[in-house]
DNA sequence: TACTTATTTAGAAATTTGTCTAAATACCTA
DNA sequence: TAGGTATTTAGACAAATTTCTAAATAAGTA
């Protein structure tokens, strides 16, 4: 639950789940998105990663990258069982 | 959303909200459950009552801070966009 | 009023986080 | 093989976060 709670906790990660809820991209189409460095995003990318939220597929040159949010459904048990 | 998100990750910060869900407490209840100091309490609790998921009110003395998870509604609601 | 209790505020220290540039790795193509 | 493109890794730095102790505020009680 701890890295899903911190890779959800920055607005540029939420934008990528966005970005990538439309369609799968590559690391570089999800950059071009934002006005931050390739080196930045990639360590966005691989926080996603590590919480599970993301997945990555190497495609000759490219990395595709797909959202997973099942990793989710814990959060949603989570906050359901505070509220009863 | 994001002081949303932020007060959510923190371990101490969900498991004040898990004690809360149980019973209404006073601060001074709350951090007897932690080891960390009075000081840290308060401010953890100031961060969930900015994030509007405690409501804090004063009775003499004491201040009896109550769970309140509509504001998580958002949250959901965030959640299963994602999963369309 | 003086003392005690409950809580917060202030300020400081250690750690984590988000960002950058430069360099490394991996793959593609002529 | 040489050169170009895509992406990550490494290292540095500023800002934010978590924690602490000491002091301030507010309320109850002798």
């Amino acid at each position: 639950m701890n890295s899903l709670f911190k890779a959800l906790n920055d607005h540029t990660r939420r934008a990528i789940l966005e970005l990538l809820k439309e369609n799968d991209l590559n690391a570089g189409e999800i950059a071009n998105h934002f006005h931050i460095s390739k080196p930045s995003i990639s360590h966005h990318l691989d926080l996603l990663k590590q919480a599970g939220l993301v997945t990555a597929i190497k495609n000759g040159q490219y990395i595709t990258y797909s959202i997973n949010t099942t990793v989710m459904d814990e959060l949603v048990q989570w906050i359901m069982k505070l509220k009863d």
